[in-house]
DNA sequence: AAGACGAAAGTGGTTGA
DNA sequence: TCAACAACTTTCGTCTT
């Protein structure tokens, strides 16, 4: 296995796998790098005063709905030692039979086949897509609920997950159009869509059309427009959303549109074309929006 | 040469009979 | 289920900076 990890305590590029117990292990100074070879990536925190009397303390990872079994599963050890690396001395076969009924418990059913994988794809997509851990957990539970709402069946699981990330990401406010998600899905477009709608109707979630506003702050970062400009679009946004006249039209090029007026207001001009790449449609649409809401505000583009 | 403009034809999704 | 429809895209020739 390739690493470029470095060892946090003593910078030692020395490091191993160690496949038996999930850890990444610095060889110079011993220091456990990562415990769970399962999500390199993930950090969790434990704040002490909130967890105090709380009863939430416990051993191992943090429960996580992002692990089939939630993380807190029993391992078996293959050596015949308990815990404490001493020898079980017992029955023998009783052992066997243990560790037998612990791997069917475990994964045995296809359910729970399916959730392993299903999540696994969900942590990898929310992590190339750079959405916070919070909606990661909870495209983790839409995938279960949608598992026993019987959705998955007959669809592929990428399809299904892709669907939940974007669902997800609408009904938490940072909404992400279909063509990103489907940049970093191993599904189509098309099917992401279809699936989505479905899940939507079934689970009877409610999801309101994405808003202009909510989609300034990640292109105007996109393009390196600073914050008055993001307020400048947010402001024509909110005056074009109060008179309604945002009917109908797509939120993401009312938006591109008003980011690009602002950006020339402000005299940090971006090209149609910068502005149609960052907000993914193109570079007519933003001359037709804009030049409506030129008009709609009595936009004077002169310097 | 790059950016902006606009006409015209095509695509995919929604809506309402 | 189908056709109508508005938004949006693609393409391309022309004008402007």
């Amino acid at each position: 296995m390739s690493t470029e990890v470095k060892c946090s305590d003593c910078g030692s590029r020395d490091i191993h796998h160690d496949d038996a117990r999930g850890e990444v292990v610095c060889n110079t100074c011993g220091l456990v790098i990562s415990e769970s070879a399962i999500d390199p990536g993930a950090e969790w925190r434990v704040f002490a005063d909130q967890d105090k009397g709380g009863g939430m303390e416990r051993a191992g990872q943090k429960s996580t709905q992002l692990l089939h079994d939630k993380g807190l599963s029993t391992d078996i050890d293959w050596q015949n030692k308990d815990f404490s690396g001493k020898a079980i001395t017992g029955n023998r076969s009783q052992l066997y039979r243990m560790r037998k009924w612990q791997r069917r418990a475990r994964v045995a059913n296809s359910g729970e086949r399916n959730l392993a994988v299903a999540l696994a794809e969900v942590v990898r997509m929310c992590s190339q897509m750079d959405l916070p851990k919070s909606i990661t957990e909870e495209a983790g539970v839409l995938y279960r609920k949608a598992q026993q709402a019987k959705i998955c069946r007959g669809r592929s699981i990428e399809a299904v997950v892709a669907a939940v990330v974007y669902i997800t990401c609408r009904i938490t406010d940072i909404p992400r159009t279909l063509d990103e998600v489907a940049q970093h899905a191993r599904a189509g477009r098309k099917e992401i869509g279809r699936t989505s709608r479905f899940i939507v109707r079934k689970l009877k979630i409610r999801v309101h059309t994405p808003k202009a506003r909510e989609y300034v702050a990640r292109f105007c970062s996109k393009l390196q427009l600073d914050a008055t400009v993001e307020a400048k679009a947010s402001e024509m946004i909110r005056e074009i959303e109060k008179r309604g006249e945002d009917n109908g039209k797509g939120p993401v090029s009312i938006c591109a549109a008003a980011i690009y007026i602002a950006s020339i207001l402000l005299g940090q001009r971006r090209t149609q074309r910068e502005c149609s790449d960052a907000a993914g449609i193109t570079e007519v649409t933003i001359r037709n929006r804009y030049k409506e809401i030129v008009a709609l505000l009595d936009i004077n583009l002169e310097v």
